[in-house]
DNA sequence: CTTCTGACGAAAT
DNA sequence: CATTTCGCCAGAA
């Protein structure tokens, strides 16, 4: 493996349980991820390594937009290929695509440090 | 070791 | 709404 940093598998682990046509925003992951902030969260989506299968393009920031970058459009492109729908200001509708987070089976067969999901869940947008 | 820079977020203004 | 401010912390320089 190329470069790969601990606090960053769980945070990929994490995203790659994320279903097509649905999202995450960067705090969705960081209130899950013991150890990640939101920037954290950022940091390694710019860093994910490619050809393993991490959907990178599920995580969005908030606000429900794609975060201002070189690569946001084809961003978007991807996501709407997979159905998700944006407003004209450019967001999408949080009720209507945001992940509703990893089974509880995947959890289990997963010990490592992950946040009860509904505790988290109650702040997040949408 | 110190500084700076972010695919960020929440709260204040 | 838009902007600013501050907290966050992994890497690069």
């Amino acid at each position: 493996m190329a470069k790969s940093y601990k606090s960053f598998d769980a945070i990929y682990a994490l995203v790659r349980e994320i279903p097509p046509g649905q999202v995450a925003s960067y705090g969705m992951i960081e209130s899950l991820v013991q150890g990640a902030t939101a920037r954290i969260v950022g940091y390694a989506m710019a860093a994910t390594p490619v050809g393993q299968g991490i959907p990178w393009q599920r995580v969005i920031n908030s606000q429900g937009k794609i975060s201002e970058r070189e690569g946001a459009a084809r961003q978007r492109k991807m996501l709407e290929d997979e159905g998700i729908v944006f407003s004209k200001t450019g967001k999408v509708n949080w009720t209507d695509v945001r992940w509703q987070g990893p089974g509880e089976a995947w959890l289990e067969a997963n010990n490592i440090e992950f946040i009860d999901f509904l505790d988290a869940q109650i702040k997040w947008p949408g």
